[in-house]
This record gives C-alpha cells, structure tokens and sequence, in this order.
DNA sequence: CAAACATAGTTGTTTTATACAACTATATTG
DNA sequence: CAATATAGTTGTATAAAACAACTATGTTTG
C-alpha cells in the first residue's frame, strides 16, 4: 500500500471583538498560496505531535503564542483538490479566546461575515466553525470561552446575543442560567462604573456545560 | 517535509433491531489485529477516492455492499499509538440504515452495548458515533433514518424511545411531529394487523431536519 | 355476528417554562 | 441631592409540555 497524501491540521481561532465574531488570519511566507492570507495550520509532525489535538495546540502555540482556553475538533477535509500539491487532509480544529488575551502580533482578526478569499479552502474552515459555535452556543456554555474568567451577566448575555443573533430578554436569561447551576459569582468582587456596581460571575467548572437550548 | 502517516476512512454502520442500537463488525482477514473484529474500513485510495466522504461510501460498498441512506463524518482519530504500524489518521463516517435492508451476509451485527474488544481503538470511535445519534436524535429528524421508507408513527414513537431511553408521552409526540412539518402521510397507505390500521409516514424531503429539543 | 380486545389516534386539563412588562436597587455625576 | 444609568427582581400573561381520559377502527373469538 503506497499513499501520497499530505496530513495537515489547521485552526480557525475566533473570538469576539467589536460586538462580532472576529477569525485570526495570517499571511503567508511560502508556496502554495505564497502571500495570501491563511489559518494557522501546517503538517503534522509525526516524530514530535503525539496526536491531532497536540499537534493544533503545538500550531496556536507556535505560530500564535496563544494557549487557547477553549480548543475542540471541527471536521476534517479531504479531498484531492483542495492544495495544488495533491490528495490532502486537513484535520481542522476550532479555538475560542477571550479579545483581551490577544496580544496584537503576529495575527490579523478579521470579521467572520464579509471575509476575502483566503488560502486553500479555508473559508469553509472559517464557515463551518461559525456554523458550529453559532449553534452549539445555543445549548451549552460555550458563550463563556469567548469573555475573561470574570464577567457580569450582561456582558454574558451580551456575547450570546451576538453570537446567536438575537435579543434575549433579561428577566429569562438571569432565571435560567440560575437554573443551569454552571455559573458561580466570585465574592466581593464586582465591576464598577458610572452605575450600580454588577456581580463578577465565572464558570464553575473547567469544561464546557451542555443543556437544553438556552432561550 | 517527509511525513510517514498512514490514512484511513472507518464507518460505524448503526441499525436499530430487536429495540437496541447495533453496530456492523467484520472480522479482519490481515494484519494488525488479524482475526479480530473491526468495523469496515482502509486506506484511503488516492488515485480513486475524489474525497473522504466518497471513500467512505466505496469502503461501505465494496465491504458491505450497503448504500446507507444517511452517512456523516463523525470524528477524525489521530495519533502515533493508535495502529502499530506508526502515525495513522482515521477519519470516521458513521452511518444508518433500516435493519430491513440489511441483507445477512459478509457482517455481523453486535449490540453497542456491551460491545467485545475490537481491534485499533473502534470501541472509541463506536462510543463517539453512539453519543453523537443518542445527543442529535433528541433534535432532528435523525431516527427516520433507522427505519424504512415508510413507518407508522407508532413506530417512530418507539424508534425515538429506543434510542433516548426514555418513554415519550403519546400525544406531546404527535402534535410536536405535526407542528414540525417534516413528515407527511402516504395517501391510502396503511400497516395493517390485528387492530385499527396506522396511517404510514415517510419524511417530506430527504435530508435531515433540525429542530429544538423534541420533548 | 356481536362482544371483547388491541392498538390508533384525539381531546381536555394541569403544570411548567418562557415572554413580556413593570418594578426596585445602587452606584456615579452635575 | 436630584437626575441618570445600569443592575437586578418580581409579577403576570402566554405557550408548550406532561398527564389523563377519551373515541375510533380494525381483528379475534365465543
């Protein structure tokens, strides 16, 4: 059995800037696509990446210097047209982070609607994890990868309003997530303002929470 | 770049008969794991297969003879320890099927509940396809899938209970069925037996149907 | 052939969750 | 200290689901 096929992994890293979804892009040094803008994303290392998930951490890591708080297996495309070199795979991945935890380097975020062309076939990369998050925000936690560890209930529901697209109304919003129990206020410590101060909130536990859908 | 990865489509084929979730296996006739059951899979054939999806209908094909009317990619296995033969990526289908049309032939059926040993890590891969039917069934038209053309409502119900563990209320099923507007009923066409005949179902279109929360 | 039976399918009511609306609370600012 | 801005709560109307009882229509059986 003899292959010849490329194993790469890439990843669509996203978080929320300016009230919307932003993609980290980089323009790229080499051939193909030489100069064009791309997702972080190169080979797998077979004698240094141990698995698939390491080799996308090792990526962000190298080409980003992010630990991304949130990373999780999209989809994999593979087919013989999507790089001039030939049959290839991309096993592509998804990363959620917080817009303060990105320090302004070597990365451009661009806004998720309205992107250029980018390299290879990554704008269905791109497509496909803002389908996923705009869905999967809807019945679980995920909303909270996209703030700080700390953060008030409106900006919460701020992020999942502009994730989903939609208002929710506050009233519902605060009952339910009291019910969802996923969510602990952090004690004596509170956001101040020009206004009456608002409770610090941060997940309870580490990994994400799934529930019914959310409002 | 010199890469030494093996590339492999697997597909976990479920069905539903005698009430539980079954898997196709077929025991291997080489090495690794010669002799042990595997789930129908190889390596990707570059000169042939245009994508992973294609390949994984041909394996399902040539190996199975089966052309399931619903197959998704359901996760991408990637590691160095995974197949003793080095790095190797698995890019896994699962797929569903209507036991009706499986002809008893070249693969055995086997509970996904308390499955044996299977050779590489297809318990792993048989685990993420049962947790991925189990989660999307609750919102989608997925569970037709599992059944023939034509099914009574009934039959459904019970489809949907096999496969969420849980009892559904009769009439809340219905009415959410008619308000969700993905079935329509077959014109004279009706099970008969030893009690009033049931009007038989099939879907309205022929991909699948997302919906909120089913009850 | 009518009564018993078995399952299909519907209707009405209670309970629960969400939508909508109005309210109170607590800080800053001028 | 009143105005104002946002935090956070409470009450009510509405919609959906759970629960319960009913009717419908075939086959089987005495």
């Amino acid at each position: 059995m003899e292959q010849n096929i490329i194993v790469t992994v890439d990843v669509v890293l996203l978080t929320l800037r300016d009230d919307r979804l932003q993609v980290a892009v980089q323009r790229r040094d080499k051939e193909p696509y030489n100069g064009q803008l791309a997702l972080p994303g190169g080979y797998i290392h077979d004698d240094e990446d141990f698995d698939a998930e390491g080799s996308a951490r090792r990526m962000l890591k190298d080409k980003t210097g992010i630990e991304a708080p949130y990373l999780e297996q999209l989809e994999t495309f593979a087919n013989s047209a999507r790089d001039p070199r030939g049959w290839s795979v991309s096993v592509a991945y998804y990363a959620l982070v917080a817009p303060e935890s990105l320090a302004a380097g070597q990365l451009d975020l661009l806004p998720v609607d309205g992107l250029p062309v980018l390299a290879f076939d990554h704008n269905k990369l791109v497509a496909a994890a803002v389908k996923r998050v705009r869905n999967k925000a809807a019945y679980s936690s995920l909303a909270c990868y996209l703030l700080p560890e700390r953060f008030t209930l409106t900006e919460l529901q701020h992020t999942y309003e502009k994730i989903l697209g939609s208002r929710l109304d506050k009233s519902s919003f605060r009952r339910k997530i009291a019910s969802l129990d996923f969510l602990e206020t952090i004690k004596d410590e509170v956001q101040a303002g020009r206004q009456r101060p608002a409770q610090f909130w941060k997940l309870k536990q580490g990994r994400l929470t799934i529930f019914d859908k959310l409002l």
